[in-house]
DNA sequence: ATATCGATTATCT
DNA sequence: GATAATCGATATG
Protein backbone atom coordinates (compact mmCIF):
# COMPACT_ATOMS: atom_id res chain seq x y z
CA UNK A 1 0.00 0.00 0.00
CA UNK A 2 2.90 2.51 1.11
CA UNK A 3 4.30 1.70 -2.72
CA UNK A 4 1.22 1.76 -4.37
CA UNK A 5 0.32 5.65 -2.59
CA UNK A 6 3.70 7.21 -3.50
CA UNK A 7 2.80 9.77 -6.57
CA UNK A 8 -1.03 9.48 -5.95
CA UNK A 9 -2.75 12.64 -5.47
CA UNK A 10 -4.17 13.75 -1.71
CA UNK A 11 -7.55 16.63 -2.84
CA UNK A 12 -8.90 18.42 -0.51
CA UNK A 13 -12.19 19.64 -1.78
CA UNK A 14 -14.33 22.03 0.43
CA UNK A 15 -16.93 24.30 -0.86
CA UNK A 16 -15.50 25.58 -4.18
CA UNK A 17 -11.94 25.50 -2.98
CA UNK A 18 -9.77 22.50 -3.99
CA UNK A 19 -6.47 21.66 -3.00
CA UNK A 20 -4.20 19.35 -3.89
CA UNK A 21 -0.94 17.32 -3.59
CA UNK A 22 1.14 14.44 -4.65
CA UNK A 23 2.03 12.25 -2.05
CA UNK A 24 5.89 11.93 -1.91
CA UNK A 25 6.73 9.82 0.87
CA UNK A 26 4.52 7.70 3.50
CA UNK A 27 5.27 4.86 6.57
CA UNK A 28 3.76 1.68 7.03
CA UNK A 29 2.73 0.66 10.46
CA UNK A 30 1.97 -2.88 10.57
CA UNK A 31 -1.30 -2.89 13.28
CA UNK A 32 -1.56 -4.77 16.44
CA UNK A 33 2.24 -6.85 16.27
CA UNK A 34 3.87 -3.92 15.59
CA UNK A 35 5.40 -1.88 18.62
CA UNK A 36 5.40 1.36 17.11
CA UNK A 37 1.73 1.37 15.22
CA UNK A 38 -1.08 3.32 17.28
CA UNK A 39 -2.82 -0.25 16.87
CA UNK A 40 -1.11 -1.85 19.45
CA UNK A 41 -2.85 -0.32 22.01
CA UNK A 42 -5.89 -2.43 20.61
CA UNK A 43 -9.19 -1.00 19.03
CA UNK A 44 -9.72 1.88 21.42
CA UNK A 45 -12.13 4.77 20.85
CA UNK A 46 -8.66 6.62 19.30
CA UNK A 47 -7.85 4.08 16.74
CA UNK A 48 -11.24 2.80 15.92
CA UNK A 49 -10.75 3.33 12.15
CA UNK A 50 -7.64 0.98 11.85
CA UNK A 51 -9.55 -1.65 12.92
CA UNK A 52 -12.38 -1.32 9.93
CA UNK A 53 -12.30 -1.83 6.05
CA UNK A 54 -9.35 -0.13 4.33
CA UNK A 55 -9.25 3.15 2.66
CA UNK A 56 -10.46 5.15 5.40
CA UNK A 57 -8.60 8.36 7.48
CA UNK A 58 -7.48 7.98 10.51
CA UNK A 59 -6.17 10.99 12.39
CA UNK A 60 -4.76 11.27 15.63
CA UNK A 61 -3.30 14.19 17.39
CA UNK A 62 -0.12 14.36 18.61
CA UNK A 63 2.29 16.68 21.10
CA UNK A 64 -0.65 18.93 21.85
CA UNK A 65 -0.01 20.83 18.81
CA UNK A 66 -0.54 18.79 15.30
CA UNK A 67 -3.10 16.05 13.67
CA UNK A 68 -1.33 13.21 11.13
CA UNK A 69 -3.32 11.46 8.92
CA UNK A 70 -3.18 7.84 8.00
CA UNK A 71 -5.05 5.69 5.65
CA UNK A 72 -6.32 2.74 6.82
CA UNK A 73 -5.03 -0.54 5.01
CA UNK A 74 -6.00 -4.52 5.22
CA UNK A 75 -9.57 -5.96 6.06
CA UNK A 76 -11.84 -5.49 8.50
CA UNK A 77 -10.26 -6.40 12.03
CA UNK A 78 -6.73 -6.63 10.93
CA UNK A 79 -5.43 -2.45 11.62
CA UNK A 80 -2.01 -1.94 8.99
CA UNK A 81 -2.72 1.85 7.88
CA UNK A 82 -0.07 4.13 6.34
CA UNK A 83 1.45 7.39 7.47
CA UNK A 84 1.38 10.29 5.04
CA UNK A 85 4.80 12.37 5.46
CA UNK A 86 5.49 14.13 2.95
CA UNK A 87 3.32 16.28 -0.11
CA UNK A 88 4.27 18.31 -3.02
CA UNK A 89 1.84 21.16 -3.41
CA UNK A 90 0.30 21.52 -6.88
CA UNK A 91 -3.04 23.05 -6.86
CA UNK A 92 -3.78 25.58 -3.54
CA UNK A 93 -0.65 26.84 -2.62
CA UNK A 94 -1.37 30.50 -1.80
CA UNK A 95 -4.62 28.56 0.55
CA UNK A 96 -1.97 26.27 1.88
CA UNK A 97 0.63 29.32 2.70
CA UNK A 98 -2.54 30.71 4.80
CA UNK A 99 -3.47 27.64 6.38
CA UNK A 100 -0.12 27.27 7.41
CA UNK A 101 0.74 31.19 8.26
CA UNK A 102 3.60 31.24 6.60
CA UNK A 103 4.71 33.79 3.52
CA UNK A 104 5.60 31.96 0.51
CA UNK A 105 8.66 33.72 -1.80
CA UNK A 106 10.25 30.77 -3.20
CA UNK A 107 11.07 27.15 -3.42
CA UNK A 108 12.55 27.13 -0.32
CA UNK A 109 9.52 28.17 1.48
CA UNK A 110 7.31 26.06 -0.55
CA UNK A 111 9.10 23.06 1.14
CA UNK A 112 7.65 24.20 4.29
CA UNK A 113 3.74 23.77 3.72
CA UNK A 114 3.73 20.31 3.24
CA UNK A 115 7.00 18.47 3.95
CA UNK A 116 6.56 17.11 7.06
CA UNK A 117 3.14 15.32 9.11
CA UNK A 118 1.90 17.77 11.04
CA UNK A 119 2.64 20.16 8.09
CA UNK A 120 0.68 18.76 5.41
CA UNK A 121 -1.77 18.26 8.04
CA UNK A 122 -2.05 21.63 8.70
CA UNK A 123 -2.09 23.05 4.73
CA UNK A 124 -4.89 20.99 3.89
CA UNK A 125 -6.79 21.98 7.45
CA UNK A 126 -7.16 17.89 8.65
CA UNK A 127 -8.26 17.86 12.01
CA UNK A 128 -10.00 14.70 13.93
CA UNK A 129 -13.27 15.88 14.49
CA UNK A 130 -13.35 16.85 10.55
CA UNK A 131 -11.35 14.20 9.08
CA UNK A 132 -11.38 10.96 11.40
CA UNK A 133 -13.69 8.21 9.45
CA UNK A 134 -13.67 9.72 5.59
CA UNK A 135 -13.79 7.55 3.21
CA UNK A 136 -10.45 8.36 0.82
CA UNK A 137 -11.29 6.14 -1.92
CA UNK A 138 -14.64 8.11 -2.61
CA UNK A 139 -14.01 11.20 -5.21
CA UNK A 140 -16.97 12.66 -3.50
CA UNK A 141 -15.32 12.79 -0.25
CA UNK A 142 -14.28 16.38 1.22
CA UNK A 143 -10.93 14.62 1.37
CA UNK A 144 -9.46 11.80 -1.04
CA UNK A 145 -6.98 10.35 -3.06
CA UNK A 146 -6.62 10.60 -6.62
CA UNK A 147 -4.94 9.31 -9.41
CA UNK A 148 -3.28 10.83 -12.40
CA UNK A 149 -0.79 10.29 -14.97
CA UNK A 150 2.25 10.42 -12.84
CA UNK A 151 4.94 8.11 -13.40
CA UNK A 152 7.51 7.95 -10.68
CA UNK A 153 10.94 7.34 -11.46
CA UNK A 154 11.97 5.32 -8.72
CA UNK A 155 11.33 4.85 -4.95
CA UNK A 156 13.59 3.94 -1.78
CA UNK A 157 12.97 2.85 1.36
CA UNK A 158 14.80 3.53 4.50
CA UNK A 159 14.15 3.12 8.37
CA UNK A 160 10.98 5.15 9.92
CA UNK A 161 11.34 8.40 11.44
CA UNK A 162 10.69 9.70 14.86
CA UNK A 163 9.27 6.58 16.87
CA UNK A 164 11.33 4.50 19.77
CA UNK A 165 9.97 1.47 19.07
CA UNK A 166 10.87 -1.46 16.37
CA UNK A 167 13.02 2.31 14.81
CA UNK A 168 15.03 -0.69 12.45
CA UNK A 169 12.85 -1.37 10.47
CA UNK A 170 12.91 -0.07 6.88
CA UNK A 171 9.11 0.89 6.51
CA UNK A 172 9.70 4.17 5.14
CA UNK A 173 8.69 4.98 1.70
CA UNK A 174 9.73 7.89 -0.35
CA UNK A 175 9.89 9.52 -4.23
CA UNK A 176 13.25 9.15 -5.16
CA UNK A 177 15.34 12.82 -5.75
CA UNK A 178 11.97 14.85 -4.53
CA UNK A 179 13.04 17.63 -2.93
CA UNK A 180 10.03 17.14 -0.68
CA UNK A 181 10.82 14.45 1.24
CA UNK A 182 11.02 15.22 4.83
CA UNK A 183 13.91 14.80 7.30
CA UNK A 184 17.60 14.99 6.70
CA UNK A 185 18.46 14.93 2.79
CA UNK A 186 20.53 11.64 2.00
CA UNK A 187 23.97 12.05 1.09
CA UNK A 188 23.19 11.65 -2.36
C1' DA B 1 -8.26 11.77 39.96
C1' DT B 2 -3.75 12.21 38.49
C1' DA B 3 0.64 11.18 36.01
C1' DT B 4 3.07 10.12 31.87
C1' DC B 5 4.36 10.63 27.16
C1' DG B 6 4.24 10.96 22.16
C1' DA B 7 4.20 8.38 14.24
C1' DT B 8 6.36 16.85 15.60
C1' DT B 9 7.67 21.45 14.74
C1' DA B 10 9.78 25.95 15.50
C1' DT B 11 13.31 28.30 17.44
C1' DC B 12 17.00 28.88 19.57
C1' DT B 13 22.84 28.13 19.98
C1' DG C 1 22.44 19.92 17.75
C1' DA C 2 19.29 20.80 21.65
C1' DT C 3 15.00 21.95 23.63
C1' DA C 4 10.40 24.06 24.74
C1' DA C 5 5.69 23.99 23.56
C1' DT C 6 1.17 21.77 24.51
C1' DC C 7 -2.93 18.48 25.23
C1' DG C 8 -5.51 14.20 24.61
C1' DA C 9 -5.24 9.27 25.16
C1' DT C 10 -3.93 5.88 28.07
C1' DA C 11 -2.33 3.75 32.29
C1' DT C 12 -2.38 3.59 37.13
C1' DG C 13 -4.29 4.19 41.83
Amino acid sequence: MARELLGKVLVRDSGKLRLTARIVEVEAYLGENDPAAHAAAGNTARTSILFGPPGYAYVYFIYGKHYCLNVSCEHEGKAGSVLFRALEPLLGIEEMALARDIAVHGPRDLIRLTSGPGRLAEAFGITRARDNGCDLTSASSALWIARDGFRAKGFQITPRIGISKAADQPLRYALKGNAFVSGKRPSR
